[in-house]
DNA sequence: GTGGGTATCAACCGTTCGATCGATGCCTGG
DNA sequence: CCAGGCATCGATCGAACGGTTGATACCCAC
């Protein structure tokens, strides 16, 4: 039998997952949290009882990224279950966050319901499990290793998505203003663009900026 | 007896919404719908055999925004059933597009149950059915006149969010580099900002322009 | 019919940005 | 150890951008 927790702010959602879940006879939710605070004190409380085996986290909890920083800290317990990041988008910046927060693996909202039971499985199993969409984007981004900002370009850009002058960026980043536009150089000729404007739009496509 | 037809491309938002749903005993889901183009001929065939009264219609389908359409196409039907938008942000686009195509109400996902349940039985009774945080929002557009944006500043900063220049956004609309400066600096005042990428940013915040 | 908002265009000017040359120091991997 | 990527900084220059002023024309409302 596999013990569940399902966190989600939406209620519809915790109620959907519930209903296709339940179906399964050998998973059984074992508690609900629509928080990511309530979602790791209750995550302990269960595994200390010995009954949870996978968390399911949402990653937007409210308009905030919670889930990513609760996934953290449910990771770092002692003997801790396996955390599902369940999300809408399929962004990069989410993925890799996720994957670094110690996820065990990555499903979309829009996957049928025996995909969601199988990643379940796979990762009660302590397997990874990703969505085929998931595991298709990462392929791509070991595929082109040249392209790939690294973390201090997306500092800058994710300044520049906001709307901040280079003059802005470096104070904001310490560094000088030519530093600044040496990044934005180097994330131009990465992104195929030739100015701001078009960077943040083209970040925002690909989900390479935190929102 | 409340007839429903779900339309949401999330099989577990359909079930956690029949989940909800079918726990009050005047309401009864007759139908579920997975594309937008399903939804609309489900709620024709639906509405002809007088077992249809609301329809929860999605906004995002897939990653496109095929709901407004579909909403509009039921909302052209002849006797047509009620339209309750259900979306998971609340964007000024995407409310006044709601509003303009025809919807009866308009919901977030993350609602409690029992606003959901208030919503389709007003809905249902011919009324409108905003939620709080939706309804505020509209009052607010409504109090600041002077700061709503044109039609054509609209689409001006659409294509500033898209990552063009000035003279590309001049040969796109068929007027001059000058008038689009013209409009830009309209649009900062109104805004409050003082470049293209801060404004594309505040556009993308407020909700102003399409993604 | 006159005022106000919108849309259109033009010329000017200072500032910012993007591109291109540099340079140094750090770290990692072969 | 050294080649290469990354981060940092400086200087230059032309192009693009932002702000201002001013103009015409349309339409709607008062």
């Amino acid at each position: 039998m596999i013990d569940l927790l399902l966190a989600d702010d939406h209620p519809v959602v915790r109620a959907g997952l519930r209903a296709v879940l339940e179906l399964a006879e050998d998973m059984q939710v074992q508690g609900e949290a629509g928080t990511a605070a309530v979602a790791v004190r209750r995550a302990g409380e269960l595994r200390a009882a010995g009954a949870l085996d996978v968390v399911l986290m949402d990653l937007q909890f409210g308009s905030e990224l919670a889930g990513i920083g609760a996934t953290e800290q449910i990771a770092a317990l002692p003997d801790p279950p396996r955390v599902l990041v369940l999300t809408t988008y399929d962004t990069d910046a989410d993925i890799l966050a996720a994957v670094e927060a110690g996820a065990a693996g990555y499903l979309l909202k829009d996957a049928p319901p025996e995909e969601l039971l199988a990643a379940v499985r796979t990762a009660a199993a302590g397997q990874s499990a990703l969505a085929p969409a998931v595991a298709l984007r990462l392929m791509d981004r070991m595929r082109s290793p040249g392209r790939a900002l690294s973390a201090r370009e997306i500092d800058v850009l994710t300044q520049v998505a906001a709307g901040l002058s280079n003059l802005q960026i470096a104070r904001a980043l310490f560094i000088s203003e030519a530093t600044v536009k040496s990044h934005l150089v180097h994330i131009y000729t990465k992104l195929g663009v030739d100015s701001r404007t078009a960077a943040a739009a083209e970040a925002a496509k690909q989900g390479l900026i935190r929102r």
